[in-house]
DNA sequence: GTATTATTGAAAAGAGTTTTCATTATCAAT
DNA sequence: ATTGATAATGAAAACTCTTTTCAATAATAC
């Protein structure tokens, strides 16, 4: 995803924010990773690029990126506070349980069964969250997943 | 859901626990409500029936329902602090954005598109999560939706 | 180059949750 | 019913994660 480093730092500065190494390092980080992120861990990755990184600069670079829609806060079950570069599309998440690796994926068809729940509940569905957890390819063949 | 209250003082005392003033009125709120609940709201409500409740006893309890399987955390997109009785069955959630109010369903048939990832993405699925949210039919009636 | 002002990181504050601990209350065994 | 073992309680303290404050700095427009 590296090559989308130019473009975020645009959309950034389209959106008057300045292009700052800070900024850089972070977006950079984002954009290379294979799985969702917590502030401490872009923060520790961030460090070993720009020597004073301040973790507060990741919390409000985040959180100017998700308002951009760049990225997206990713829920797991160990807490919510996940980041990951988001997609343009309608797609869902496929999340290895061992590694973390995130894939977004498309196809869900769930028409037929938010009919069925609309008539049988009479609720007004606006919105649907569905994400698939398992083990990924790499995973499988380390067979370290036994031990998940 | 009030019917419940005995069964799960049962389960809990089945677990080695001692039935206590504050787990019951912990439990009964749990169960009464029709919504999700943060622990900061089973604490508030629970002080009206037992005085002096701690809200350190309210998150013992929170762990020990989840632990049994009693009540499941729901995730949101205000927070993932919300706690709210599980279902039994393989049933997922529909929740009203105005309300809150929450309710299980059944009958997604997700297998088709699993499939269909498996063999695109060489995933091995073994968990999915599913959530709709909409409005409810009490909220769409009292047309306060409008604000939402 | 200079002025403007967004951005920065350190420190402090805040919110939510967990741990510690002395006291109390439950329950099983009398 | 009384007793004893010990689980449970709530207040306070500790902790973690996140946000706010603020003076210094650096990016951009002119
Ligand atoms: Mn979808
Ligand atoms: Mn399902
Ligand atoms: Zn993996
Ligand atoms: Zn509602």
């Amino acid at each position: 995803m590296a090559q989308y480093s130019e473009t975020w730092m645009k959309l950034l500065a389209a959106d008057g924010c300045r292009q700052t190494p800070a900024r850089r390092v972070i977006v950079d980080i984002l954009l290379e990773s294979p799985r969702a992120l917590e502030p401490m861990e872009v923060f520790s990755a961030g460090r070993e690029r720009l020597a004073n990184l301040g973790l507060v600069t990741v919390y409000r670079t985040l959180e100017k990126l998700e308002e951009l829609g760049l990225v997206q806060r990713v829920h797991h079950h160990g807490g919510c506070n996940l980041y990951l570069r988001a997609t343009n599309a309608h797609e869902h998440l496929l999340i290895c349980s061992h590694c973390g690796k995130a894939e977004y994926f498309s196809g869900d068809n769930l028409s037929a069964l938010m009919a069925d729940i609309t008539r049988t509940t009479g609720f007004a569905i606006t919105e649907h969250w569905l994400q698939l957890f398992g083990t990924c390819p790499a995973c499988t063949r380390s067979g370290e997943v036994i031990h998940a």
